[in-house]
DNA sequence: CAATAGTGTTACAGTTTTATTACAAACCTA
DNA sequence: TAGGTTTGTAATAAAACTGTAACACTATTG
């Protein structure tokens, strides 16, 4: 859920710009103008994503990047670089300073707002946690019990996994091949068409009346929660 | 991800193993024994990366590198030469004649597809990245979502491959065979004609009402992302 | 300017892919 | 072990997509 995201950015008109944005999506946004402090603030607030400024007073860019990078503690925190676009694209990746992705200015904001939900997509598998939600939905890994809305919901052992499968990387589509290898295993022999089988009953079981479609088919590629 | 690698290699023996490999990584490849043959099906499949051996019979290595990096449609492509082992002229001709990385035989297979890797990761972003954008048109290969400046478009299979495709190499002008080619596939046979109408239709859905024609028709020659 | 070659557009029949249903076998659980 | 659940498959229905062909249009050429 509402992940946090760092800016690093000495035109306040584009922090500005990019918070009242970001939040409207329901992020937590801090920021700084100024590259020394912004590290020593990015190491206490441990942000799940930074947009880092490629020119800044002080302390570049590059340097927080890279500071941020050799630190085993930090380097998980994905960080996407602004830059100029004068400042020649392949410089900069040539630079490799270990930045995860980069979007030159000026940007338009739907792009930075995919390219910041890509990377956090990627970096933040709920994978551990014990329980998980996405929309209204609530699955709680301890008591194996699932919620839509306030509404227990019973699911039979696949259409738990399945959907236990999908809830860890909403939004991404899975073939029907990498379904089975996950949620059935890797050996097992079963029918690809089953999943369709399985997913209509998960389907028919998180669909309460009158409420949103939560498992999207895409033709010819699969399925996903979302 | 699934890009596209071309092998021009004469030991048979080589290339299966190559090609086994890569493609567990989920590449796609395609080979070649034979010099002159190469360079033709190399400028009509338009790989994202060619692996070229250094001695080949007809005409070598160092010829197709020549006149690849030397043609502006093609320069782009980057080329890992495979030399035998420590030579180190070889390696010095190599990098002259324009090729981008260099590995001696015998190899190690991690190695090769270590360079393979950082080589596209860097010439060409696009081939592995989770999201992409030509100006205000952008795709999501994980959710598997294009949009149009803020604006969803829903595309069948077909027109969000051949989008795909063309996002890869903006500006590049492909033939209706190379987009049967690599849009369809090798094998296929389907009239040529035919992505005239794909392509129609990948028109009409990204075409937002008052938005700027983004795919250019070159007469007689095909089409391209523009 | 007419002839020609190359593209755009459209409709549609055929094909592919997905949804739904029913059911027998396997699997639990009390 | 009886009685209910759950599973995988196969059959059928429904929906979406595809390729082609026919015709309209546009640029190019002599």
């Amino acid at each position: 859920m509402n992940a946090k995201i760092f800016i690093v950015e000495d035109e306040k008109s584009i922090i500005t710009l990019i918070k009242y944005n970001l939040e409207k999506e329901g992020y937590k946004v801090s920021s700084s103008e100024n590259g020394e402090e912004a590290l020593k603030e990015i190491k206490e607030s441990a942000p799940d994503l930074v947009l880092l400024d490629w020119m800044l007073p002080n302390l570049s860019g590059i340097e927080i990047c890279k500071q941020l990078k050799k630190s085993a503690q930090y380097k998980s925190i994905p960080i996407i670089m602004l830059t100029a676009k004068g400042e020649e694209e392949d410089k900069v990746r040539g630079l490799n300073v270990g930045a995860d992705d980069y979007v030159t200015k000026p940007f338009s904001y739907p792009e930075l707002l995919a390219r910041i939900e890509a990377l956090l997509r990627r970096s933040k598998p709920s994978v551990a946690q014990d329980v998980i939600s996405f929309e209204d939905l609530k699955i709680d890994r301890i008591t194996r019990r699932v919620y839509r809305g306030k509404k227990e919901i019973s699911l039979g052992p696949t259409e738990y996994n399945l959907l236990d499968f999908f809830i860890k990387n909403p939004k991404r589509v899975y073939s029907r091949e990498q379904l089975l290898e996950n949620v059935w295993g890797n050996d097992i022999n079963v029918e690809s068409r089953t999943v369709d089988v399985h997913v209509r009953r998960l389907r028919q079981a998180i669909n309460i009346a009158g409420s949103k479609e939560l498992i999207r088919t895409v033709r010819s590629a699969g399925y996903s929660l979302d």
